[in-house]
DNA sequence: AAAGTAATCCAAAACGTTTTGGGAGTCAAA
DNA sequence: TTTGACTCCCAAAACGTTTTGGATTACTTT
């Protein structure tokens, strides 16, 4: 083990010398501090992070805990928000610490063991929940913390977030269908539990209203936020309100299950039923047909998440610290914007 | 701060004690043990695991460097690895620190810091490129680590990794195509420095050679593994070569991006023009037409590097420390098994 | 020559744990 | 009564840094 130690021997000056010329303090001298940086290099001296993070009680390091059971991590949004992290911090020189819990009591253990074991500087959240119990933990030890998405509408969303207006997004997907003729129009959601599964919903709800369409229980399903729950969706929706024209999927993942089953069920999607989704992955596009949908800018969001945690680390957030970004409709070939124009 | 010394001073007993209670030994009565854990609870002790993590020297914790510009860590191969890697370390209470770095000497110098300041137990590598110089320090500073993917064939591996035998993978697909009467076989290539490129080069030649069929140097494209590198490789090959009736990529994510080029230029992908990938993405069987591909099973990589580098740090390595996983030829439309056999 | 100032350097404390190497007490066997 | 074994506890060292609070020397100014 080569520590400060041997290295304080090695050039004849004292550890505290020796750890000040390689801080570049200047109280000593540039002989000394280059010969010293000098005889570090020959002897490959590599500061114990460990004994620094103990010493200066902070780590340089931002922590992420994703639910295991995830599948949808590996695919769409969150391998995507996590590229936006990871390049952000690493812009920053932090590093991130990531544990992979399954969900229950033992997550918020994952979260107290490396919130208050000091492990991290902060932590990001994200797939929040409705009355999610990590945010309450969070605020209560005061520990710094940045939130992807917000609580569901009924709670007072009283910490850092940034979300998207994702009420304001499935509005303008839905009120496109409405005025392109449908007027039967399923809609797909998250899991009830999921924080924004409710923004959703209402932004549907709200432009059935405003087009005087009666909202109706039964054209809503709920899926699981994958392909496969897309798929359900559609087959259950289609299977009991065969008059359906159009579904609304809260995903991208789940319009790209939901369009499988139209398919399957023998409609062409885009001729004889619109789909549409809500994120804008790299596949909407490259999907068949190319997916009508809600951009939000994911990537975007995890570079910002970075940028306001370090802020609120550092002790100079800035002056907006709950961001609320716009959605952009994206509309391509699924939503058939053709049918029921009468043409 | 609530510390282990405070716990000790409110239930009366010694910091050892107060320690050892907490972990279990022996030799503290049931009765102490139960009282402080109770107090410990109650004043919601948490041990500080930087100190712990620098007392130890060890630090449960795993090390994952990516490379910033690298587009395809939030599609596809990368994600699905890291999902792997994820779990497996949860599963066996590790965490896994990422550290995300433009390559360049910027990036060594992160291992440097990861490694050699004591952060990490163990290091997994990804992304291994031709004299990959992260191995060679690895090796020479004798941290435990793992690799995933082999070094290029020219190179010998003596370290742990898991691979795929992909140059099996190859041969097996474009023989497939070969069997089914194609003989005008294009190839698109990662960039030459990834250390597996040759591997992949090889099957298809090998499997032209068997046929009889020579290998031809302008038949062959490098891109940049993503879907636009697949593209411009399907425009060049077709603008210079159109006689072509089939195009091995080199992923799956390449075979999107030449299914669109050929689709772009008039072609029928599985009518016109065969397209084949590797890999076996979850968009793959989704692709349209679904994709003819050669699957690698990477969530269970990810799993399988963990298992390993642990079995390493903790001193009980298994016998086999060099996997070459089989692949498996997934036969679906993109390659059009009906072209050129005469129907 | 004394006092002040600037430039270098360093011993020791501190960060919060775990582990080492016992010590004290009790009880049973010799 | 001594010895040994066993149970329960603890003081202090150790992990490898950074930081505090000077100390020493050399040079300048009075």
């Amino acid at each position: 083990m080569v520590g400060i130690k041997e290295l304080a021997q090695k050039t004849g000056f004292s550890i505290t010398t020796v750890s000040r010329a390689l801080a570049e303090y200047s109280d000593v001298s540039a002989e000394t501090r280059a010969f010293i940086r000098q005889t570090a290099r020959e002897i490959g001296y590599q500061p114990n992070e460990v004994a620094r993070q103990l010493r200066r009680q902070r780590s340089n390091t931002l922590g992420l805990i994703i639910p295991t059971y995830d599948h949808s991590f590996s695919e769409g949004f969150f391998s995507q928000l996590l590229h936006g992290i990871g390049d952000a911090a690493g812009d920053a020189r932090y590093d991130v610490l990531i544990s992979a819990r399954s969900p229950g009591d033992d997550e918020l253990e994952a979260y107290k063991r490396i919130v208050g074991g000091n492990r991290v500087d902060g932590i990001i959240l994200a797939r929040t929940r409705q009355h999610d119990p990590r945010i309450a933990y969070l605020k209560q030890v005061g520990h710094p913390f940045v939130v992807s998405g917000r609580t569901a509408p009924d709670e007072i969303p009283d910490f850092p977030y940034i979300d998207v207006d994702s009420q304001a997004g499935i509005y303008a997907v839905t009120q496109h269908l409405i005025a392109h003729g449908h007027r039967q129009i399923g809609l797909i959601l998250p899991p009830p539990d999921v924080a924004y599964t409710d923004y959703r919903r209402r932004g549907y709800a709200d432009a059935l209203s405003d087009a005087g369409i009666a909202y109706q229980n039964e054209w809503v399903f709920s899926g699981d936020l994958r392909r496969s729950g897309g798929y359900q969706g559609m087959y259950h929706l289609l299977d009991h309100h065969p008059t359906l024209t159009a579904v609304v999927c809260s995903n991208d993942l789940m319009a790209l299950g939901a369009m499988q089953a139209a398919q399957a069920l023998g409609r062409i999607v885009g001729r004889d039923i619109a789909v549409v989704g809500f994120d804008d992955l790299f596949d909407a596009e490259y999907a068949h047909p190319p997916l009508t949908t809600v951009r939000q800018p994911i990537y975007e969001i995890g570079r910002r998440l970075v940028d306001l945690l370090i802020g609120i680390i550092q002790g100079h957030p800035p002056q907006e610290t709950q961001i609320l970004l716009p959605t952009e409709l994206i509309v391509r070939e699924s939503c058939g914007t053709h049918i029921g124009k009468g043409g």
